[in-house]
DNA sequence: TCTTATTTAATAATTGTTACAAATTTAAAA
DNA sequence: TTTTAAATTTGTAACAATTATTAAATAAGA
């Protein structure tokens, strides 16, 4: 099954009817390596539908993080990202280069998790976590300090 | 010491000049517990100071956050959002309230930060990291589930 | 005090995002 | 297949948060 076969099964999985731009819009996203803005997202589906609509993008990944089909990430500037994979996973933040990686570790989801089981949060219902790490990005080429 | 006292403090030691404004503003960021925005920010600093401008609070909070004296903190919608305690410490984000509230941690910290030493990630200099907390605040009066 | 550089206030401009109305598409009914 | 109604999309206007600009005010040094 290619991507836009998958990107409708789950379009009507959670009821939403599966149009060309829900589903360009849905692979693009979970195609991402790297948490696409909404002008990066139409971007990319411009290239094959020139016809699509910036308004159309905005709107449509909202409507997939409300279906939970795809989530937000937090950037730095304050600008929407979004990000194709669901469930818990931590993200680096590269001060110098901007970029948002992703950095999936079970050791480390097992070990918050744990924590959180043990320290019960009063009056919250747990949902997600996830780890923001930032820092700074080395070009190893460069990275010879003198001390 | 009073915080204004301390805030002209921690400017000089940074090499900023210590103006009227630049005081009042750290202090009213260092003094607020909700993570405030810059327009909050304002409103506060305005009721003592009504002179004060939007832009300055704006260009002040930037200017703070590049010399270290204040971090920004991530919000959901995408809002600028100021926090005026520095060094790790964790965020819990209310998908209901919307509210983003403090949680720290000391053993959760070492937990983190014993993990990252050991699990080196490559080319990465790691600065600082904060776990983000997705849940719902629950009214304790409205918990009462029946399964 | 005078001079110069820095900072601020006020406002204009910009940018990312949202709202809207008309046009199009989709799905269902006839 | 055509008709009809509802949902969706487009294109654009409006909006709100943020940034840039410029003149005035302030602070520091001579």
């Amino acid at each position: 099954m290619n991507t836009l076969e998958f990107a409708k099964q789950k379009l009507t999985e959670v009821g939403l009817k599966a149009t060309q731009q829900r589903m360009v819009i849905l692979a693009a996203v979970q195609q991402s390596k790297n948490h696409p803005s909404p002008e990066a997202v139409y971007e990319k589906v411009r290239v094959n539908n020139p016809s699509i609509s910036l308004g159309t993008v905005y709107n449509t990944l909202d409507i997939f993080v409300e279906k939970d089909l795809i989530q937000t990430v937090l950037a730095k500037n304050g600008l929407k990202r979004y990000d194709g994979r669901l469930g818990n996973h931590n993200h680096i933040h590269c001060v110098n280069t901007n970029e948002i990686l992703d950095f999936e570790d079970e050791e480390l989801n097992d070990l918050v998790l744990e924590f959180l089981k043990r320290k019960k949060i009063e009056n919250l219902d747990i949902r997600k976590f996830s780890l923001h790490i930032q820092g700074e990005k080395i070009d190893e080429k460069k990275n010879i300090k003198i001390h």
